[in-house]
DNA sequence: ACCTGTCAAGTCTGG
DNA sequence: CCAGACTTGACAGGT
């Protein structure tokens, strides 16, 4: 099994390299000009595509492939005062950019529109929000010229007060979604509401793909292991939704996220670094049924955790472990 | 240079 | 019905 390893939005070795400088809407409205607050919403939407340039060149040299954009890079685009406004007139360039760099050196990218998308919502205005969300996500990434083989992950929302009915709403909105938005989605299990089960269930009647997020189904769970799951989260890799708009020979890797908790009180919040035993143990797990598997790091010292973990593959160099390169081993089963 | 409150957005709990 | 917690990076406004 090879397992490439990615990390999230920022870097916290690339100095001065945000890709989520922002902009807040008092400020916006206290330029007066409209016209010239909106170039400066530009002007930032540039910057942080650009810097979002230097990380994707910071992990070339790095050999990292894996990589979740920024949610954030054109500040206040789903805004509901800013609906006229198409950031995309002046922004194409720099987005083609960034997905050429994509393209030429065959990364696999992602977005993860935050937790006020909820396609389980019985509200109308948050769905149609929502919707609003996911459609700018596709925007961007149709604006890099980039295939549904880089999804949109989400959660599938809140329970109020009925979990089954909550899921069959997310269902019957997801249905309704247009396909061109629907095969770029792929669904995370969360640490509080919909557990991996839940979430796998869902992802089997809507022929979506499963990330399994280890750490939310360690705090999370219904006493499974988390390995006992993996065959059938396996099988929603294998569904059409998985798959690019253009032909595929091959299907897109499975996915998973890890991170570790950042202390015994606070088992919920992320550490600085990822602690190697869990996530080996699930991987020597998983590994005779898995040819390929990408993990996003989702801990709090983002690429630095990514280097510690690493370090960390090189001391079981032998033990069936081989280092590939600076952020891809070879695990053998 | 550093600190504190706030931010576009949603849900859940407790009062 | 409403305030506060949750959670996160970064702004905005202060010292």
């Amino acid at each position: 099994m090879i397992v490439r390893f990615g990390y999230v939005a920022m870097s916290v070795m690339v100095s001065n390299a945000s890709p989520s400088k922002t902009m807040t809407m008092a400020s916006f409205n206290k330029i007066g000009d409209r016209e010239a607050a909106i170039r400066k919403l530009e002007r930032i939407a540039a910057e942080n595509l650009h810097n979002t340039l230097r990380l994707l060149r910071h992990n070339l040299a790095s050999q990292i492939k894996v990589y979740r954009f920024s949610s954030k890079l054109i500040p206040l685009a789903t805004h509901g005062d800013l609906q006229d406004w198409n950031p995309f007139e002046v922004l194409t360039p720099s987005f083609e950019e960034v997905g050429d760099f994509v393209k030429k050196n065959k990364m696999r990218v992602s977005f993860h529109p935050d937790h006020f998308t909820v396609l389980s919502t019985p509200r109308e205005d948050v769905l149609a929000s929502s919707i609003r969300d996911l459609q700018h996500h596709k925007a961007m990434l149709d604006a890099m010229g980039l295939d549904a083989t880089a999804k949109n992950n989400i959660h599938i929302g809140g329970a109020y007060g009925d979990k089954e009915r909550s899921a069959e709403r997310f269902i019957e909105n997801f249905d309704t979604l247009t396909p061109d938005i629907q095969n770029r989605i792929t669904l995370e299990n969360d640490d509080k509401t919909f557990n991996a089960l839940e979430t796998l269930a869902v992802c089997k009647k809507t022929g979506l793909p499963m990330v399994l997020d280890i750490h939310h189904q360690w705090v999370n769970n219904e006493g499974e292991k988390p390995w006992e799951l993996w065959k059938e989260i396996l099988d929603t890799w294998k569904t059409p939704f998985a798959q690019a708009d253009a032909p595929v020979t091959v299907p897109l890797a499975p996915k998973v996220h890890i991170s570790s908790p950042k202390n015994e009180k606070d088992i919920r919040s992320h550490a600085d670094g990822v602690e190697l035993e869990p996530l080996l143990t699930f991987l020597r797990e998983i590994a005779t049924d898995t040819p390929a598997l990408d993990v996003m790091i989702e801990a709090k010292r983002k690429d630095e955790a990514l280097f510690g973990l690493m370090d960390a593959f090189k001391t079981f160099s032998g033990e069936g472990i081989e280092i590939l390169d600076g952020a891809s081993i070879r695990l053998h089963p």
